[in-house]
DNA sequence: GCAATATGGTCATGGTGCCTGGCTTTCAGG
DNA sequence: CCTGAAAGCCAGGCACCATGACCATATTGC
């Protein structure tokens, strides 16, 4: 809620939380797409959540956040893409598992190198001490609320 | 380092920033409309580039990096809330100078108002040197692209 | 066993947020 | 003047996600 023109020291603190964010989100998803697998953003929320032995479409909604529906159409883009399968569940069978496929684990994968990459390039900026530091804080943060 | 209950310090780091800032950006809004000012997310995304004096719709679309239209909705909304209203810009008939009302702005400073408790906050879990310590690693991040 | 209920997944529908394209009014340069 | 550009608005559309209704299967209680 500040004027958010010149130099990021000036911001507030949230503020710089958000940019910076943003800021590496993007590369995270311009790196991965950069090695040839094209995919958007919000994608990453299956990858993230997603089994290699596959997990039931409610429990990705669940850990995602979202409704099975949302998810749902995530998963039928990702099969599209040929990311994901749907197999039926052996042991329900209303349920369908959703599976990576070898694109997929290699997608995923990709996106695990890109995000190290990433941390790699935090700590040449900030230092080892200056990485750890950072992590510290925010998970400072993060557990106090 | 237990598997089955991730904490924050699992987390890379991108997405640690993700989550600080999502927590953080709904306690502004919560805060804010807690001080009975109604609103949505994205209308501090005006209240952030408005101009006390009045500033051009699309003015504030280019600072807010989004279309006018999109701009002229939000404006639609802060207007019916009367937060803002619409004048006609004297130098230029074309356009109209969006200016903040009394109301609009004792909501701004509400929101800075909470802001301001947030970071206090964020010094009450850190200590100060930790919050400093944050921020200036934060502008590096952003300093370094 | 068998109804009652809960759960997994899909479809249809609607709302929100943002975009593009087209339009009018006004401004500025020749 | 006249033409091109800019400010703002309206219509239409797409992406994303939610709610509600629905079917198939599981599970529970009697």
């Amino acid at each position: 809620m500040q004027a958010d023109a010149p130099g990021p020291q000036d911001l507030n603190t949230i503020a710089m939380l958000g940019r910076a964010y943003s800021l590496l989100g993007f590369r995270i998803v311009d790196g991965v797409v950069g090695t040839g697998f094209p995919q958007k953003p919000k994608h990453s929320a299956v990858f993230a959540q997603i089994d290699p032995d596959g997990a039931r479409l409610t429990d990705l909604a669940r850990r995602a956040n979202m409704t099975p529906q949302a998810m749902g159409e995530l998963v039928d883009e990702l099969e599209n893409l040929e990311y994901v399968e749907r197999k039926p569940d052996p042991s329900d069978r209303r349920a369908k598992l959703i599976v990576p496929t070898a694109k997929g684990l290699a997608a995923i994968e990709a996106g695990k190198q890109v995000i190290v990459g990433l941390e790699t390039r935090i700590t040449e900026v900030l230092g080892e001490d200056g990485h750890m530091t950072l992590r510290r804080l925010l998970a400072r943060l993060l557990s106090d609320d």
